[in-house]
DNA sequence: TTTAGGG
DNA sequence: CCCTAAA
């Protein structure tokens, strides 16, 4: 029934543009427009009908709109209060006003959840084309100011990414409006709204909900995506955006909202099963968690990326690793570093197949000290214990990791004392000397806990003792000790 | 699945 | 760091 009215509450604001829908319809289209307030007061529960009310087709959108692109900042929905429609009507018309909302669109269209809006399109195309907002919010942007308030103004997403967060908050201050009557502010509310149609999941459409409190409010809820949070203030939005004569909005500089590779990669990353829902609730924990560790064997040390691109590589290397670099600072910070989807798909081909090769991660003396701490106390060979117990934290590094480190570890200290003696002239070439008591105790783990392959060159204790290490190894089992050492000689 | 060894 | 074989 409400879905049924819905068109034709919609259109009543339509005509009677430039007036308060709250205090200025005629008296005839006022129990209509309470009726839409009721409505839209509870969006949990109507949210059908408000999706008919305020939802907008695409195609509809596009015909009146230009605007090519729209900060990451509105992708997630907005709501605009606290004189909302007034002003928006009471200022001559523009165009550009819609442009925020076919940036909205777009995004959303990108989320494949476009389908139904279709269908309801039609019910509020009047409106939203009259719809109209006043200058000043024509110059809204959410370029890199958006971006940088989105991150100090988010009380609670410090550390997430791109500043996502739950609160999905977005209030955009309009503090210097020509008539002020109505609109001192323009607040934008991004609310995260589920909403399912027809029992199935739902298609993500935009809600505009007038509410009572701050006069009228849009609210545009998405279902797909975290939401932001953060303060616009009209002066640095103004200053962040050139606005044409024409209408046409020109942003110096933009953000791009997460891609859906982005996303893919969190739900990937993720352990959790139920993409979409866990999206929607995974928070600024997981967000903050992919630009450390999370990435595990994908993540490349930063320190690293200075060095891939001034390697005198293949050409084709370096583009890799350019691409995959750019990649991971998309995850890092909202800019990307492509300007498509289809770009930054191709790169995610180049990169998937660089990845065949674990990209080196460089061992700090820590975990050096760490790995030669666990072996001491677990033995050789207990490689997974020593990752679990020790490296826990440090997702990147495997058990095998441990092994090969230790392998190699034994073979520079092994030569690091065959250089020492006979000279040290070759010391310069060791590029991160390990400190002598780092390596005393690899050589002294060396004698206790013999490797067979790596102690080779070292004949001289293959064979000394290999009765000593199994009281010191308290935790090894000695006899699966020995079959690995026996084993290792039975392979040479 | 873990470990050892080779590449 | 990757791959494979062995246990």
């Amino acid at each position: 029934m409400r879905t049924e009215r819905k068109p034709h509450l919609i259109k009543k604001p339509a005509d009677a543009k430039r007036q308060s829908v709250d205090e200025s319809l005629g008296p005839g289209l006022k129990d209509e427009a309470t009726e839409v307030e009721h409505l839209l007061v509870e969006p949990k529960s109507e949210h059908v009908s408000v999706d008919r009310v305020f939802c907008f087709g695409k195609e509809n959108i596009e015909k009146h709109l230009k605007m090519e692109d729209f900060s990451c900042a509105f992708d997630y929905g907005w709501k605009i209060g606290s004189g909302g429609l007034d002003s928006i009507h009471g200022q001559g018309g523009d165009d550009l006003k819609l442009e925020v909302l076919d940036g909205l669109l777009d995004e959303v269209d990108e989320v494949d959840d476009i389908q139904a809006a279709h269908d309801l399109s039609s019910a509020c195309e009047d409106f939203l084309l009259d719809f109209e907002f006043p200058e000043k919010f024509s110059e809204l942007d959410c370029g890199p100011y958006v971006g940088s308030n989105l991150r100090n103004s988010s009380s609670e997403s410090s550390n997430s990414v791109g500043g996502m967060s739950e609160s999905s908050i977005v209030t955009v201050q309009e503090s210097n409006s020509k008539n002020g009557v109505l609109g001192k502010m323009v607040n934008c509310d991004i609310h995260h709204t589920i909403r399912s149609e027809c029992g199935c999941q739902a298609p993500v459409m935009e809600t505009i909900r007038p509410s009572k409190e701050h006069g009228q409010d849009f609210v545009k809820s998405d279902d797909e995506k975290p939401l932001v949070s953060f303060i616009v203030s009209n002066k640095k939005v103004k200053s962040s955006v050139k606005v044409t004569k024409g209408g046409t909005l020109l942003r110096q500089k933009r953000l791009r909202k997460p891609t859906k590779r982005y996303i893919e990669e969190f739900s990937r990353n993720s352990t959790t099963s139920g993409k979409n829902k866990c999206l929607k609730v995974r928070s600024q924990e997981e967000f903050s968690q992919v630009p450390s560790e999370s990435q595990s064997r994908r993540g490349r040390p930063k320190k690293i990326m200075p060095k891939m691109v001034e390697l005198p590589l293949s050409a084709l290397f370096s583009f890799l690793s350019l691409t995959s670099v750019a990649c991971e600072f998309e995850s890092d910070c909202e800019l990307s570093a492509f300007e498509s989807e289809g770009e930054c798909k191709r790169a995610k081909r180049f990169k998937t197949a660089c990845d065949r090769r674990k990209h080196q991660r460089m061992w700090t003396l820590a975990e050096v000290i760490k790995l030669v701490d666990g072996i001491a106390q677990y033995g050789v060979g207990r490689w997974t214990d020593i990752k679990k117990l020790l490296f826990a934290s440090s997702a990147y590094r495997t058990p095998v990791d441990l092994r090969d480190k230790w392998r190699n570890l034994l073979r520079s200290s092994f030569a690091h004392k065959h250089n020492r003696k006979e000279g040290e002239t070759n010391v310069k070439h060791y590029v991160r000397p390990l400190p002598k008591t780092v390596v005393c105790r690899i050589r002294e783990l060396a004698t206790i806990h013999p490797y067979p392959k790596a102690r080779s060159p070292n004949h001289s204790s293959i064979n000394s003792d290999p009765s000593s290490k199994q009281p010191t190894t308290t935790k090894a089992a000695p006899i699966n000790t020995h079959g690995r050492s026996l084993r290792g000689k039975k392979c040479n």
